[in-house]
DNA sequence: GTAAACTCTGGTCTATAGAACAGAGTCAAG
DNA sequence: CTTGACTCTGTTCTATAGACCAGAGTTTAC
């Protein structure tokens, strides 16, 4: 069955815009134009859309989806590897967010009490040596 | 003492064009330029790109830290409401990259063993229906 | 067969956080 | 007093991931 564009991106809940963006960094390849008439998309390009999406919602950047749609199959070592690249990425990530977390929190629940000089405790904790 | 502005980006360990573009985006006040010579930057304002930094580290946007920066002090209960708001993103954020994380470990543990058909779990596991 | 809906091309625009550059002016050291 | 280092202004450029728009062509529905 064949889509045209507008087709395309309804089925695969993209916009228009989205769908040439990625024919212009070659994620999906663009369907030669017929003289007349608009151009056909396949099955395959509503699977590939998904395909991207879901990966985008796993954190990877078009860049990276991009060499995973390069190595593709047959490749399976190298993907594991850009996947377990993208894992340790993850951990680090939730790490740091972890300890900034903690620090805002310690932050927040100092302001609160009230204070005689009536500055923000929180001002002060990411002033730390007297900005204002 | 006073600072020119490639000492004011040393002292603050920032670029130069990064302190000018923090004055076009009025983070920090451009010092009027004397009719002759060079503008003179304050300490002040050397803690106040180190507040801006350390903010910056804490996951703050530009725009939030400019809020901060104009609520600032005297205003602890907006500054707190902005830094709880922070606090529950970054929860969210923390729990979509460990359902991110999980995901992917399945992912990559499944990618491992061998598979008659000499397909890779990962890329199969983000089609999700029949990709490639 | 005409109007509405869709597609095409090609260009500009958004946000974020700066980086880089050109050409002129200024300051400091020898 | 000249050379090298620094600063000034203004403009353009980077990356990411698209959004939007105009004007022309095409298709579909009534």
């Amino acid at each position: 069955m064949a889509y045209t564009i507008g087709k395309l991106a309804k089925a695969a809940g993209v916009t228009l815009e989205t769908i040439r963006y990625y024919q212009r960094k070659g994620l999906i390849e663009e369907p030669v134009k017929p003289l007349q008439g608009y151009r056909h998309y396949s099955e395959q390009t509503v699977q590939r859309l998904h395909f991207i999406k879901r990966a985008q919602q796993l954190g990877f950047t078009l860049k990276e989806i991009n060499e995973l749609l390069f190595l593709d199959s047959g490749h399976c070592d190298d993907v594991r590897q850009l996947a377990e690249q993208k894992l340790q990425q993850i951990e680090a990530q939730i790490n740091s967010l972890t300890a900034l977390h903690g620090a805002l929190q310690d932050m927040v629940s100092g302001c609160g009490r009230a204070k005689a000089d009536n500055r923000c405790s929180v001002i002060d904790a990411l002033s730390q040596n007297g900005e204002k």
